[in-house]
RNA sequence: GCACCUGUAGCUCAGGGGAUAGAGCACCGGAUUCCUAAUCCGGGUGCCGCAGGUUCAAUUCCUGCCAGGUGCACCA
């Protein structure tokens, strides 16, 4: 509904003398539909103008606001309440919905601009856990959110594919590594290893020190080193990408840490010329205590680089490759103090663009009794969530609709759209508690309600095209008659092009926030206003023309909860 | 010790400085000769952690305190 928020905006600023992007930011979405579509709260103007907020709203009331848009504008107490037309909602934008179809909800606002966004990063050799699906999941959403706003966006997976764990790997690989097991699931095994070490490490000190020997033998390019280390990541790699299909999940760049390797001791040199670098103990520092963030450390005493060196070169690399307009990286707060340094450096190098660089931070996912660990072998891996829950939905299918073709695409749909949605729909910003009933559960504020909600509309549609034959509207051929449409109008039919109408407000609330969350909230919520008009309004048993009308309404809503749930990254099955 | 994040219904969580603080789960009851009951309807809850402050207005912003989580030099 942006062009009557625009007209509201511009109306509102030129009588009152406000500037519009405050009356942009005060102006709400009322709570009770009773009260408008809009509303505009007078108490700012008070002190301004003298006179109670009252009375603003009744004078400003006052004006002639009707337009193509606006079908009365009322003053409830101190608010200025807007209320749009109906037939404008129902004649003029439902039929605007069913024609932009995939593309309704999108904008050109970021056209021209380039983000990239930095997501997923698992580290080769240790298996996707559920931790790593929050970064995965909200990274792809947001990927999606940006390109539907117009800008180019880049999705980066930023690889762990180097540091002292490799170390680890080799020593326990030449100790006790079994070739033909490791082809058999090369990321699960090369854990058990890395696991295994950690253990054996505890009675064997020296397995650090051998650890730590290998790593530098890689760095130095040694063979046996090199070849083990390629082996485990093109096996690696291999398995992320199988998972990364299954998800529906892809990047534009696989380029990893391992790959800005020639460009550390540059980085380095950039910041020592700065006159930003130090030694202490032995180790390259960079001192940031005047800015009052702690000291951080560049390279270590033995001659090794540390990520956040990696993370500068990367980050220099990707600015002179794609000149981008913003970075965000999708990483666990408890990196935060690690991007509060790395952000502080790249601006301390005469980086103006550091500026752009955001970390988008989202929380822990814990158990009761606390949190994960990949050392301690404390985690529960993602496939094993992602096919539990895809069971559970073959199962789910199998009872409810026993005769629907395709079963097994469709539990896909509904199991993987569960874990997807069930980490989206909460703040990112918030700790998660590894709940096994919760993940598998379909009913309430879950994907399947939305998909189900998806579901039951193209069932109405396919009968509706099956009645008429292939020439009917229902099948796509013409549109309702604003005669049909001028039928519509019962509360719940209110309720449900109101809902269309803010899609793409949500969408730019997603992305100015990097929050997926606004968006499933608000699927729920229409997916929610469409079950209450399924149990109170029959189409297909309604008399023909407001059946007509009826079909284009449920029509419009099948169109926003499918690009909705596409920006989540969830798919929506005609049945289930 | 210092820094960051979180604290809202029994539980999990929404809540854009503004109108009467809302959902889901759980619990109880009801709805299917009718478009998929993975649905809908009804039933009831809150010192919005505590104390100050800013403001016409604070669950929302600021400060302090309390509780939980996370981080703070050779992991990423």
């Amino acid at each position: 509904m942006l062009p009557v928020r625009k007209e509201i905006v511009t109306r509102i600023a030129s009588l009152t003398g406000l500037p519009s992007p405050e009356v942009e930011a005060s102006l709400e979405i009322p709570h009770d539909p009773k009260l408008g579509e809009y509303a505009f709260p007078c108490f700012p103007l008070a002190r301004r103008l003298k006179k109670s907020p009252q009375a603003i709203a009744a004078e400003l009331a006052e004006h002639t606001w009707v337009s193509e848009h606006l079908e009365r504008v009322e003053s409830v107490g101190p608010y200025l309440n807007f209320y749009v037309h109906r037939s404008y909602l129902f004649k003029t934008l439902l039929p605007q919905i069913l024609r932009a179809g995939p593309a309704y909800g999108t904008l050109a606002e970021g056209e021209g601009k380039t983000v990239l966004v930095d997501y997923s990063a698992p580290n080769i050799a240790k298996p996707f856990s559920v931790g790593h699906l929050r970064s995965t999941v909200i990274g792809n959403a947001l990927c999606r959110l940006y390109r539907a706003l117009g800008y180019k966006v880049v999705g980066i997976n930023h690889l762990g594919d180097w540091g002292t764990q490799f170390g680890k790997l080799i020593v326990a690989y030449r100790r006790w590594g079994d070739a033909a097991r490791l082809l058999e699931e090369p990321v699960q095994y090369l854990y058990q290893l890395y696991v295994r070490f950690h253990q054996e490490a505890e009675n064997e000190p020296v397995l650090e020190d051998e650890a730590r020997t290998w790593f530098r033998r890689l760095e130095k390019g040694d063979p046996e080193a090199r070849e083990l280390w390629e082996h485990f990541r093109a096996l690696s790699l291999e398995d992320f990408q199988r998972l990364y299909r299954y998800l529906g999940i892809s990047f534009d760049s696989y380029m990893g840490e391992s790959d800005y390797n020639d460009q550390l001791a540059g980085t380095i040199e950039l910041a020592r010329a700065r006159g930003l670098v130090k030694e202490s103990e032995g180790a390259l520092v960079a001192d940031l205590e005047q800015y009052g963030i702690p000291t951080c450390l560049l390279q270590k005493k033995d001659g090794a680089a540390l990520y956040i060196t990696r993370d500068l070169a990367a980050a220099i690399y990707r600015y002179q490759t794609y000149s981008f307009d913003r970075m965000l990286y999708v990483v666990g707060a408890e990196q935060t103090l690690h991007f509060q340094q790395f952000f502080k450096l790249l601006e301390l190098m005469g980086f103006s663009w550091a500026e752009n660089c955001l970390h988008v931070p989202f929380g822990l996912i814990h158990f009761k009794d606390g949190r994960m660990s990949t050392r301690q072998g404390k985690v529960i891996f993602l496939e094993e969530v992602l096919k539990r829950a895809v069971e559970l939905a073959r199962e789910t299918v199998e009872e409810k609709n026993p005769t629907l073709p395709d079963k097994d695409s469709v539990a896909r749909a509904v199991g993987l759209g569960a874990v997807i949605f069930g980490d989206l729909i909460n703040d990112r910003i918030k700790d998660v508690e590894f709940d096994w009933e919760k993940v598998l559960d379909f009913a309430g504020e879950t994907a399947p309600y939305i998909q189900y909600s998806h579901a039951r509309i193209c069932s109405i549609l396919r009968r509706a095209a099956a009645a008429e034959g292939a020439s009917g509207k229902a099948s796509g051929n013409g549109e309702a008659t604003p005669q049909e449409l001028a039928l519509l109008g019962e509360p719940e039919e209110e309720a449900l092009v109101i809902a269309m109408a803010h899609f793409s407000e949500e969408i730019v609330r997603a992305v100015r926030d990097n929050r997926p969350s606004y968006l499933a909230r608000y699927l729920l919520e229409l997916a929610r206003d469409f079950n209450k008009f399924y149990h109170n309004c029959p189409v297909l048993t309604a008399k023909k023309e407001l059946r007509e009308g009826r079909l284009q309404l449920v029509a419009g809503v099948r169109i926003v909860l499918r690009n909705g749930l596409a920006l989540l990254g969830i798919e929506a099955p005609q049945e289930m």
